[in-house]
DNA sequence: ACCAATTTGTTCGCAGGAAGAACAAAACGC
DNA sequence: GCGTTTTGTTCTTCCTGCGAACAAATTGGT
């Protein structure tokens, strides 16, 4: 039960049903791959008439393609369709605050190259060495297939509209047209979002395929902060400042440590690395020595791991410390939002057999009906890059999105 | 940017076009009556052709009426449309703890009776009783139209699809099918819903016309206890076990004091109207005695109202520290969602000029933006019903509502 | 009083595309 | 080779958006 906002509406047309239409079995052919003509009619409920005219637009488009021909125990043997994905390439750009990743992958996520340098602070010097690798990798591997545009991810507020990246604390940027820049000096399409938002849409468009196609969910980011993605009805949550999902800085205690945001009690401030390593060294964290002396001692979280994994018992205790507090953060996710699923990304999850129990307990004991208890928390193992991976969904999903309409 | 569904979604036919010009076109003429067609085509942007053939269906449907000439400075007068309301009528009900309300109204909002009775807690007696005065208020009333459906709020997690409600601790119910019941004892369509969302769908339906068309926005209630309802993208947010919006028992501090839930420290246990009360008597709240004490005295949330207008400096305090933690949990809000707006009902709304500076200053200390800390918070003045106004929308918004496609 | 101008509302013909039936093609077993 | 079965294409029908032409209603100027 959708409201019609009778500002900005958008009338339907003759060919409205058949762009409609059109997703739904690209679609299909995404999830389904390798799948018939026939099997797309019977699946959509429709004649194979109406397919093959659908498809032989789609195969014209170059979106996706005929394979082999399948198999059946009797009659004549169908030709099996697929998305095309192989020869089509996204460069996906993390800006973090330390480094600078950039890598070529095609549609469907497989990686073709990665590199990273130094974070370069200002925009425009950063634009220009984007585009020089940019250039290098179009040029590179230019046999592979053609790159259809650029996806950035950035730390920080994104018109995801004007593509302006409207406030990023970590970078010092404020009201920055970094998109329009490097569109200037590639001649490629940008594409820029928020880091957990991307994440999300990295769990939307590229997880498992044929999943139960989850469409509440949130995706929680663990690392120097905490961020969180949410997806409500099939559909990221912006928010109308751009400000959306960010339950770091909700105050779990008024009275706890201090967090960067200059605020008390943060949930950022008791489960990101920071505040982890600080625990383990006994350190409060926001006294700007206190966090000075966590950077000096040069010990990160991945330290604080290797530790409890060696016996050291303190570091345990530091982490199921933050588990707990992961936990009772979650829960309020829980409670405020009812998703289908969390799933939970950054450092955090290597170290997550030493912390479900004590997350599992924190939700069990705020979470306000058994179901909602058993709410699904689902660690994202490291080292797939998930906010690359939002990088590229941020070019491809705009192909297989459903049409905006009403 | 929304997702297909590959397992749930729906074709476009024929006919998908015009029904979602339909529907664009009634939602105009709502929000701008009374118009004439050819303003209509200006709106819509397309021939006047078009207008006149919708418009000549939803006349024959009754879902728009012709009014009177407009006036014209030049030319042919236009003759009017309006939306059929007011012989178009709804029972709405709202079940609370002691009492139930009864109203019947037309489309519109509009009041033609009111009637409450102490609320049955037994499923079968109550629908029994419903019934009667269904049929009681449907026969009087007769000339003044057709009842086209009950709407009713009850308090407590609702499945909107099968009606059942699946658990309400007020009530006591646990997976009830009133719904059925009613609609056999009746012979009306019935729609059951949750509270908090029951005031947002309020809000977002028979809020003031032409307005925004805010789409993203929080409707908060404070009562006895504390609960949202959230709307994302012009679509409530019922969560995937039916228990989103429960902000009420998200901690704001481990150590405090109990809730009612059991848990400690939930926004509930500081800003109820409860709450409220035991503060300003120095009780306790939890611990069931401390409850029991607070009945006894006979004191209300009114009551410490009151005495707080009147000169207590203690009645005052207690009232404006309920505001600064309801500021907290806005902020909450705010930092987790970021609508354009947050309403806030219930009977704090009659303190708001004691509590307001409270409340700002509350959410500005906790806002991550300067925007987000001017988020505007509405306080939605008392005696104007919001739940049986959210019970007249579930049976009205329907016909308004966007076709689902794709 | 009549005519031009202007605006509203209706009708009509064209064309895009869903829907379904008929038809062609391909494979298998007898 | 021939019937059977399944896949994929083509063709006809009909709904409906869309633009153009037309009818109706009103005002102001001559």
């Amino acid at each position: 039960m959708r409201k019609i906002n009778t500002r900005d509406f958008k009338l339907a047309t003759r060919s409205t049903p058949r762009e409609i239409n059109r997703q739904i079995l690209l679609n299909l052919v995404r999830d389904h791959q390798p799948v018939s003509r026939a099997d797309l009619a019977r699946r959509m409920g429709v004649g194979r008439g109406m397919v093959t005219s659908l498809v032989s637009e789609l195969l014209a488009e170059g979106a996706i393609l005929e394979g082999d021909m399948g198999d059946a125990p009797r009659g004549r043997k169908p030709t099996m369709l697929h998305v095309r994905t192989r020869d089509r390439l996204v460069v996906a750009v993390d800006v973090r605050f330390t480094r600078t990743f950039v890598m070529l992958s095609d549609f469907d996520g497989t990686q073709l190259a990665l590199e990273t340098f130094e974070t370069v602070f200002e925009p425009a010097a950063l634009v220009e060495e984007l585009a020089a690798r940019v250039h290098r990798l179009v040029g590179g591997y230019g046999a592979a297939g053609a790159v259809e545009g650029i996806g950035m991810v950035v730390p920080g507020m994104v018109d995801r509209r004007t593509g302006r990246i409207l406030n990023s604390p970590q970078l010092g940027w404020r009201d920055v047209d970094v998109r329009g820049d490097l569109e200037a000096a590639t001649g490629l399409p940008v594409h820029i979002e928020n880091a957990p938002i991307a994440c999300a849409l990295a769990q939307m468009w590229l997880g498992q395929r044929g999943g139960d196609g989850a469409a509440d969910f949130v995706y929680v980011t663990v690392s120097d902060g905490v961020g969180a993605g949410v997806v409500v009805n099939g559909q990221v949550v912006r928010g109308h400042g751009h400000t959306a999902g960010e339950f770091g800085h909700v105050p779990l205690d008024p009275e706890g440590p201090y967090c960067l945001c200059g605020a008390r009690g943060c949930w950022e401030a008791y489960t990101s690395n920071l505040a982890t390593v600080a625990r383990y060294l006994g350190q409060d964290l926001a006294p700007e020595q206190g966090r000075r002396a966590v950077k000096r001692l040069g010990i990160g979280f991945d330290d604080v791991v290797t530790r409890a994994r060696t016996g050291d018992a303190r570091a345990r205790a530091a982490l199921q410390e933050t588990g707990r507090y992961l936990g009772l953060g979650l829960a309020m996710i829980v409670n405020a939002l009812n998703p289908s699923r969390i799933f939970v990304g950054g450092e955090v999850t290597s170290a997550w057999d030493l912390i479900e129990e004590q997350v599992r307990t924190a939700i069990s004991e705020r979470a306000l009906t058994p179901a909602a208890a058993r709410s699904p928390i689902i660690p994202e193992q490291a080292g797939t890059h998930p906010r690359l991976r939002g990088a590229i969904a941020l070019v491809a999903a705009p192909l297989f999105a459903a049409p905006q309409v009403a």
